[in-house]
DNA sequence: AGTACCACCTGACGGC
DNA sequence: TGCCGTCAGGTGGTAC
């Protein structure tokens, strides 16, 4: 779930539940999610201040502390928050809970616990030592354009690549270059300028209409509705193909999408 | 530079 | 029914 989306709607659910709130209390529920820091590493940096902003680079979360430090989230790959009041209401999997002075709560939830949270002094720092790429929705044409044309690999694994461009994942890639009409294994080199341009558009309308349909809903006309076996495409009919592209599980349309 | 494979975790699903 | 292999939208490390 959690890709570019899915992480800007984590974002503004952050915003609109605990911004502002002072944490009471920090609970790590599992060692595991944690990023380079000890729990009560986590508690002393955590407890007694508030969020006062939050950011996102590519997958990332960040939330700004009083304190002047940040609390750096991922989500792997089943992550989410959950805000709630009651305890009774807290959701399976909940591997880090706050308590609010107000009494409500915000727990991280990650089943696989491939997910990590931690401390840091500043979010740009931590993007540039992850040496994640630009954010796909920040990126302009000209960079775009640079840096695909230096790269030799095939097209998704290029979008996935969170050092090139960061935020797209596995569904998004595939979503991304359905909409384009572009091959999955095409090289990134050997794209068009107009293969480019089309490109560019839709990593931005995708990314933008999943994040308006809280990465939830989606267009009738997307091919998310139909990554499965024998899912038909949703443009001509014919049944997706199912590929492997550097591990990964690709759907795409062999007639919506041309190789170049 | 690019890819293949493994690891980290847990749960769901299909085959036998 | 039960066991087992495989797979799932994440990243990171190694080897080639």
């Amino acid at each position: 779930m959690p890709e570019l989306p899915d992480v800007e709607v984590f974002r503004r659910y952050l915003n609109t539940t605990s911004l502002h709130a002072r944490i009471e209390k920090v609970e790590t529920r599992s060692l595991n999610i944690l990023y380079g820091i000890q729990p009560w590493e986590l508690k002393r940096a955590m407890e007694g201040h508030f969020i006062e902003s939050t950011r996102r680079h590519g997958k990332y979360l960040f939330a700004g502390l009083d304190s002047g430090r940040w609390i750096v989230l991922h989500f792997g790959m089943t992550g989410y928050l959950k805000y709630f009041k009651e305890m009774e209401k807290e959701p399976p999997y909940s591997r880090l809970l706050i308590t609010f002075f107000n009494h409500y709560h915000l727990a991280y939830v990650c089943q696989r616990q491939l997910g990590k949270v931690g401390i840091v002094k500043d979010a740009l720092t931590f993007v540039t030592e992850k040496r994640l790429g630009p954010d796909a929705l920040e990126i302009n044409f000209q960079t775009f354009k640079d840096i695909l044309e230096k790269r030799r690999g095939s097209i998704k694994s290029t979008l996935m690549n969170q050092r090139i461009i960061a935020g797209i994942g596995n569904i998004y890639s595939d979503e991304i270059l359905f909409q384009s009409g572009i091959y999955p294994l095409t090289k990134a080199d050997q794209l068009s300028e107009e293969m480019l341009k089309m490109l560019f558009l839709q990593i931005n309308y995708v990314l933008k209409t999943a994040i308006k349909g809280r990465a939830r809903h989606f267009p009738d006309s997307y091919l998310i509705h139909y990554r499965y076996k024998n899912g038909k495409c949703p443009h001509c009919g014919k049944i997706v193909e199912q590929i492997k592209v550097s591990g990964r599980t690709a759907y795409y349309c062999s007639i919506c999408q041309i190789k170049s």
